[in-house]
DNA sequence: ATTCTAGATGCATTCGAATTCATTTAGCAA
DNA sequence: TTGCTAAATGAATTCGAATGCATCTAGAAT
C-alpha cells in the first residue's frame, strides 16, 4: 500500500468514527479507489477477482473494520442464512442437549438459530407470524402444531422438519425416535422378568410423543392377553411421577410390580416414591422403566432400565432434511425413524 | 369492499401465485388502489393514518397473506429487533432454564433471539463476526470472553450484558450472583456443624464463576484459622464430582468430613460416590454442599443442600439492563448482583 | 363563501450488498 | 504488431419497507 493510498483510507476511517457509522461496502470501495462490485465480489468466494484487487480490499477492509451486512444481503440474495427452531419449554428442559447439538449441526452449515419457545399453546399462531415475517429459510418444529398452523407454513412453502412429531393429514418431513417399538421392548423385557401387575403413567395428554409411547406399551400388553393395566396420566415432571405412583397405590389402590412411565424424569420420581415414600426395593418388589436416556437416568442412584433416544443422530438428520429442502425446495417430504437403544440399567 | 375491488385484489393475489412470490407492500397498494407509503404506515401503530385506509388495507393485507418483511425494515430502521445470546453448551446443559426464561422476556418486548452455542473458547472470535454481521441490537453473553473480544463489542458500539461474570479491567454491564457470599454462608453452615477436615471440589480452571466461588470458600476458611484444605480440580460434571471424591480419599489419601463442590451436578455425583463406593453416610459422615439450586439436586435421593441462585430474576435483569442500553446507548454500564438464597436440604 | 389548519396521502429517496450487462484489460498466439 | 479470448472491472439496478417533504383534503372558524 502506498502512502498516499494509506492516507486515503485512514481518512475515511476519521470519517466513520466522526460519524459514528459502521463501514459499508461503499467505504471500503471509496477507501480502496475501486467499485462497489469489487468490494462486493472479494467477498463471495468463487467470483472473477484478481488477487492483487483482493488483497487490497482486505486490507482496506480490515481496516475500517468492514464486514458484509447480512441484513442487506439477505435482502437482495433472499436468503437469510437463518432458521427458527420452534420449541416447547419443556423440550429444552428435559432434552438441552438437543439445542446444543442443533445449534452445533447448523453453524457449521453457515446457518443461524433464530429461537422460539413456547409458554402456551396459543403462542403458536403469534410465533408463525414472527418466524414468516424474520424471512426464515426454514423451520425446526420441536413442538405440537394444529394442522392448520402446519399448512400455514405448507402454503407459504417454507420448508420445515417436525423434531419427534409427525401430522397424518399433512404432508411433512419429520424425524422421529421408533417410540411404539421402543415401548414394546419394553414390555417384552418387564414379562420376561416376570412382572404381573402393571400401571403406565403418562405423559400430558396433548403430547402426541406420551401417546404413541403408551400405545405401543398397551398394544403389545393386549398381545400378550395383558389386562390388569391401570392408567394415570402425568405431566412428564419428576414431581408427577412421585405423586402417580403413590395415588396410584394409596388412592386407586392398585399395586403393581411394573411401572411404565412416559419419560425418564417421571420414573426417576417414581424410584424415589417406590424407595421412600413405600419403602420398596426396586426392582425387586416393583420394576420401573422410563423412555429418554436423559442424563440423570444414568446417574448411579437411579440407574435406570430405559430406551435411549439418539439424539444426536436425529438432530443431525432433522438439519440434513432441512437444508436439503432449503437447497431444492422440489423435494418431496421425507420422514426418517431411529430405533431407540435399549439401556439395561438396574431397575428392572 | 366492492365487487370490482375485490376483483383486482384476487388478480394481484393470483398473479403472485403464479409467480411464487410473497406480497410486498407495493402488492398491497397495488391491490387497494393506495400508495406503498400508505401500507406501510397502517403496519406503523401510532401512525398518521385514516379509520377507512386501515381497515382497507388490512383486508387486503389478510387477503395477500402479506406480513412486513423485517428484513427490509431492519435495513432502514438500522434496528433488526435481534438479540445475540451466546451461551458455552455447558451453560445450557447444567441450566436449561435460562434459555427459557430468556427467551420469554424478550419475546414479551417483541425482541428475537439469536442463539450461538460454543463449544470451544476458539470460537468466539468467529461468533463475533457473525454478530457484527447480523447487525443485532444487543448482546447477552453467557460465556467467558477475553478482554480483547470484549473489546471489539466495546468498540463496535453494541450493547451487551455479561451473564454471571465480568471484566476488572474493560467497563461493562452485568448481571451476577454473588457466588463469593454464597459459599461464605455454606463453609458457616459447615462449620456449625462441626465439620473439621475440608475438601474442595473446583469447576474447570478457566470457570470464573468457579473461581469466584472457590475463593469464598478459601477466603472464610482462612478468615476461621482452617488450614486442613485439599482443592481437586473437576470440570463441573456429575462424572467429575465422583471420580475427584474417589480419588482424592484413595490416591491423596485426604479423608474428608466436609465436600464444598463448585456446582450443584458435581455434588451429586459427590453423594453417590460417598454412599455406593465409601458407603458413608451422608451426612452423617461427610457433608457435601453445592451451588446453583440445579432441579435435581432438589430430588428425594439427593436433597443437596446448596445455595440457589436466582435465575429468573437474574435472566430478567440481564434483559432489562440490555434493552435500556439498546433505548439509550449512552447510558452507563450497570452491574446487578443478586445474593443466592440458602436452601437446606439434607447433606449437611 | 372564504380562510385556516390539522390530518391524510403520495412521491421520491434511502438503507447496503448482490448481480447483470457492458466495457476494459491482460495475456497469448500468430 | 495485430487480433483474439478470457478474465477483471464498473455502472446501474434491485431487493422491500420507512420516512422527510410536499401536496391535498376536509372540517372548523370567521
Amino acid at each position: 500500500m502506498t502512502k498516499s493510498q494509506d492516507k486515503h483510507v485512514l481518512h475515511v476511517k476519521e470519517e466513520l468514527a466522526q460519524n459514528n457509522q459502521r463501514a459499508t461496502s461503499y467505504d471500503v470501495a471509496r477507501a480502496a479507489g475501486v467499485s462497489q462490485s469489487a468490494v462486493s465480489r472479494c467477498f463471495k468466494p468463487g467470483a472473477s477477482v484478481s488477487e492483487k484487487m483482493r488483497k487490497r480490499v482486505q486490507e482496506v477492509a480490515t481496516v475500517l473494520g468492514y464486514q458484509p451486512n447480512a441484513i442487506a444481503r439477505s435482502l437482495i440474495t433472499r436468503r437469510s442464512n437463518m432458521v427458527a427452531v420452534v420449541i416447547n419449554n419443556d423440550t429444552n428442559l428435559y432434552y438441552p442437549e438437543l439445542l446444543v447439538e442443533l445449534s452445533g449441526d447448523f453453524n457449521e452449515r453457515g446457518v443461524h438459530m433464530l429461537l422460539f419457545t413456547l409458554e402456551h399453546e396459543s403462542d403458536v399462531a403469534n410465533i408463525l407470524d414472527q418466524v414468516w415475517q424474520y424471512q426464515v429459510d426454514g423451520v425446526i418444529l420441536a413442538a405440537q402444531l394444529s394442522d392448520t398452523q402446519l399448512s400455514f407454513l405448507g402454503q407459504r412453502d417454507i420448508p420445515f422438519v417436525y423434531y419427534n412429531r409427525t401430522s397424518d393429514s399433512i404432508p411433512c418431513s419429520s424425524v422421529q425416535c421408533d417410540h411404539f417399538e421402543g415401548e414394546r421392548l419394553l414390555v417384552d423385557k418387564l414379562i420376561a422378568a416376570k412382572r404381573k401387575r402393571f400401571c403406565i403413567i403418562t405423559g400430558p395428554s396433548d403430547s402426541s410423543v406420551s401417546a404413541t409411547r403408551m400405545q405401543g406399551a398397551l398394544k403389545r400388553l393386549h398381545e400378550l392377553d395383558i389386562s390388569d393395566v391401570q392408567i394415570i396420566e402425568g405431566d412428564y415432571s419428576y414431581h408427577s411421577g412421585q405423586e402417580s405412583l403413590i395415588s396410584m397405590i394409596d388412592e386407586l389402590d392398585w399395586q403393581p410390580d411394573a411401572v411404565i412411565c412416559a419419560n425418564d424424569i417421571m420414573a426417576l420420581g417414581c424410584i424415589d416414591a417406590a424407595r421412600n415414600h413405600f419403602k420398596f426395593k426396586v426392582p425387586k418388589q416393583i420394576s420401573i422403566v422410563g423412555f429418554d436416556g436423559a442424563v440423570p437416568a444414568s446417574w448411579q442412584a437411579y440407574q435406570l432400565t430405559t430406551v435411549t433416544q439418539p439424539l444426536e443422530l436425529m438432530a443431525q438428520a432433522a438439519v440434513d432434511i432441512l437444508m436439503q429442502r432449503i437447497e431444492d425446495p422440489s423435494l418431496p417430504p421425507e420422514k426418517r425413524s431411529f430405533s431407540g437403544v435399549f439401556s439395561p440399567g438396574n431397575t428392572l
